[in-house]
DNA sequence: ATTAAGTATGTCAACGATGACATATGCGCT
DNA sequence: AGCGCATATGTCATCGTTGACATACTTAAT
């Protein structure tokens, strides 16, 4: 049954060529006649031929495939955006995508690169925060990775966004609309250590744009209303719970917050699923702002958000694994601009002594 | 700097014993002795040596890859669940997946499942419904293909879920919660024409079940109560606009539903949308009802929905393609249950007169 | 007429793993 | 001693493509 596409061989036998000359018409190169050509083209036509890439990929040790290694495609759409846009970019530059989803296990993103190197992928993506044992173990191979999003490996590429001018728009954005007192939910700092030498945090970024955003109006944040969690958890899909126990939190002080800025949509949709629990409505009783813009166009009311460029993210990922393929100069690291999208959530700071 | 990894060649030199027995050792067949086991183990951990899957696959004609082609994978998680489910099976089973995302476009899938042919993977699975004439090139090229949730080429394999009983519990659910008025929000089964002789599609088994069910219980659906869409555009990411005008055109009826079925979440999502900027309340005015459980727990109101069993879909595709690539026994069409999640948007119905 | 450059085509050894086949040794049994 | 079988290991052609190299014929320039 299993009927095998026509190689190289029998394409050049039928035109009474050898394969060189198939070749050389094939990857249009060195000295064809036209009548040369016009036969192999008639014989590649007529065996349909296609060129088996894994042949090819053996004699050039290029296998024009890149592994993308994913945290966890299913637990934020972020990564989803992500792989798409890489995924557009590979095929339009004539690469292949392999994925794996390590699910924030190291050992098992350690199978995934091993599984990675065996294929002799020609650079491999993390989106996002490689491990660098793995990134060590890569480049022991030869073969080069690029970070998104998140870095843990100063060696490697890096992709990623403005993080502390994109959060402080979206605090900007509040306090302009009158917000004095502004929750921050978000992740911790903590607990994701990094090079600090070289590389900040995502989470860094975001906190700090919140502190000095509020310094910068004139205002001091109300300890109570910073709440730092472990952001989701990557193993089990909880739907927002994090984001509703920040939310019900901040809803029972005796000086709630008039807005709450969280800095990825995942927790926003907690947050306002809280609100909706408790029957605030949202922006009238108090406003929402989000970060990433993910799923937030889907969510009711429609959320204000900080839009990271996801596809731009994932194409300038795409770009540093081809220029590291090709050994071309290339930047060390890529920082885009976010922008904020203003939806329904946030309004207008209820007059004072409203709750 | 293309440090490369150690060939086999090289590991039986360094162990002093021949290339055949380096892969008996590796494959674990055949007769070896334990010294040299013990003297090839040594060398293969000292080179640190990574078999070559791209050689062994020129070899032995067999990838272990798989294709998966997507429709468009950012327009709806349900193909992201669906594709992670592949994924893990794939991984398990010692497969890779390469991924390629068409976009509705029928020559673009084309291009895709050229390059899967190029590439020599195994089996392709088509999440969802693929182009015949694509399965038919795949066949020519000795390369099963399985549909996952839709079909329209009655020779490939094909898993889905019991759509007709999954929308029946939901019209079944909002009766049971005393509603009369329940509209239908879906695509139009003549948008998806199907070789009817064989396989009902999804739209046709989902609105069939909402005409029985209603009929089941003694009522009739008003006709300006059913309305039938496009589902959503692949081409653009149009988040829930569709739902939405589906909605408030209901709202403006003389007798508007006091529930609405949607056959899909994203649908669903538009239609919470709409009923927010409407001031309804939900499930207190009006209950809605989704299908997929993909954004449903991410929205307020959580929304009740029949959940497809998304990983189950996606690890009996690949169970397929295995079953396909061995050529061993297989059925050819799967048909999974789904299950009713009944979370916050479902409740009793209003008391009569209340609009 | 000789040379050099340009045009056109063919030969063949890699790339690395696989497995059919050949070979060789040891053991037990007749 | 001779046979058969289990054990153990090595040789090498093959998978399909690539590209360095060799060959040969034209044409133009010296």
């Amino acid at each position: 049954m299993k009927s095998k596409t026509a190689t190289l061989i029998e394409v050049a036998k039928l035109a009474g060529v050898s394969t060189a000359t198939v070749n050389r018409v094939l990857k249009q190169q060195g000295y064809v006649s036209e009548e040369a050509r016009r036969k192999v083209e008639a014989a590649v036509a007529a065996t349909s031929y296609r060129p088996n890439v894994v042949a090819r990929g053996l004699r050039t040790r290029r296998s024009s495939t890149i592994g993308l290694m994913l945290t966890a495609i299913t637990v934020n759409p972020f990564f989803v955006g992500v792989a798409h846009a890489v995924e557009a970019a590979a095929i339009a530059a004539g690469y292949r995508v392999v994925i794996f989803n390590h699910g924030g296990h190291e050992d098992y993103e350690r199978h995934g690169v091993e599984a990675f190197i065996a294929q002799r992928v020609d650079a491999v993506l993390f989106c996002t925060a490689a491990s660098p044992r793995n990134v060590e173990i890569l480049a022991a191979a030869g073969i080069p990775a690029i970070e998104i999003e998140r870095s843990s490996t100063p060696s490697a590429s890096f992709v990623r966004v403005d993080n502390y001018v994109g959060a402080r728009a979206a605090i900007d954005h509040l306090v302009g609309l009158g917000h004095q007192r502004i929750a921050f939910v978000g992740g911790d700092p903590g607990l994701y250590p990094q090079d600090a030498t070289r590389r900040r945090s995502v989470e860094e970024d975001r906190l700090g744009a919140y502190h000095d955003g509020m310094r910068a109006h004139g205002l001091t944040p109300d300890p109570a209303h910073i709440r730092l969690g472990q952001y989701y958890d990557l193993a089990n899909d909880v739907s927002g719970r994090e984001g509703r126990q920040h939310a019900e939190a901040l809803m029972e002080l005796a000086h709630p917050p008039t807005a709450i800025f969280s800095t990825c949509d995942i927790l926003a949709v907690g947050v306002l699923q809280a609100l909706y629990k408790a029957g605030k409505r949202v922006p009238q009783d108090i406003s929402v702002a989000g970060f990433d813009d993910t799923l937030a166009a889907y969510l009711a009311p429609q959320l204000t958000t900080v839009a990271q460029p996801v596809a731009a993210l994932g194409r300038h990922g795409f770009d540093m694994a081809l220029a590291a393929i090709e050994s071309r100069e290339m930047p060390n690291e890529i920082v885009l601009a976010t922008h904020l999208v203003i939806r329904q959530s946030t309004g207008p700071a209820a007059p004072t002594g409203s709750n």
